[in-house]
DNA sequence: GATACTATTGATAATCATTTTCATTAATAC
DNA sequence: GTATTAATGAAAATGATTATCAATAGTATC
């Protein structure tokens, strides 16, 4: 079967393959939209760019492809406020580049920053500390978003 | 018109008014049964008990009242993974008792803890302001949530 | 209290992202 | 190559939330 640009071995096939899950063109294409976009897809952007290039890839298989990715923890999920959930890679070949979100409650906005972040993780790794402890939690994951009014919207 | 056991002027509906909303049976009872929950309500757990007490409410009435206090700020609205938003008050008549929150990602149960606020606040101040200047963005709003498995789900 | 004005309401239908179903196809181990 | 079984697509189903619209009920004014 013919592989499309992506070499024989990408920095994610090794964990996908660890955990009995096949590589499939389909599969790879979603990955490889995951990987050269820096915004937030949804379901719809990603099945959009995939299927454009490799209409016999489905809506469905996006969604399920989605789905095993959040599990292995290569992509995150999150909500914006609109309707439809957003992905975005968790980790790139080049590692991972942890941020937090800026969202505006008018017009959906959302701004990526990193700004601050050392402070914020150390806390919160403190406090995960304290939390998984207290209530005999094993945290995996933390969310942390800002709303309020972006500056197109702040003078309406 | 007969108002159930609620008081002429309940702590909320100076607020209310002052907006030049309405005062309804059917807003008196959603607020009333959202005062005495320290749960996560769904919209349809709301719907439950106003109908079972005041069956001519309808679950319509239960989204636009919420939307309502939400806009008002009266209600958070928060998203816990299940695909239902849930609702709980922001203030009560003794003022707002801030708190963040702990999910499990396997039974969805969700633990309010208060630890750690002081600190995680403080710092969440400073953050905004910084965010704020950098980025000219008005923030009205923050969510903290940590994610991972409960004790009863983490042997599993 | 009666009246006019308009917000609010309930029942129903519509919306729309996400899931299920199920027969077919294709990746992997041997 | 063959067998095994995961993965797939198309279509239908799901289910929380919203829109529609005629009927009802708060509120201000008299």
């Amino acid at each position: 079967m013919f592989r499309g640009g992506w070499g024989q071995h990408s920095w994610w096939q090794g964990k996908f393959r660890g955990c009995g899950y096949r590589i499939t063109l389909g599969r790879e294409a979603i990955l490889d939209v995951l990987s050269k976009s820096d915004k937030h897809l949804s379901a719809e952007d990603i099945y959009t760019k995939v299927h454009s290039k490799y209409p016999n890839v489905g809506l469905t298989t996006v969604y399920r492809t989605l789905d095993v990715l959040v599990n292995l923890g290569l992509v995150f999920k999150s909500d914006f406020g609109d309707k439809r959930a957003r992905y975005e890679l968790a980790e790139g070949p080049k590692g991972a580049h942890h941020h937090h979100h800026l969202i505006c409650t008018n017009c959906n906005r959302v701004i990526d920053y990193t700004d601050f972040i050392d402070e914020e993780i150390e806390l919160l790794n403190r406090t995960e500390k304290g939390l998984s402890k207290k209530y005999n939690f094993k945290i995996t994951n933390h969310l942390i978003q800002f709303y309020g009014l972006c500056s197109n919207c702040v003078g309406k």
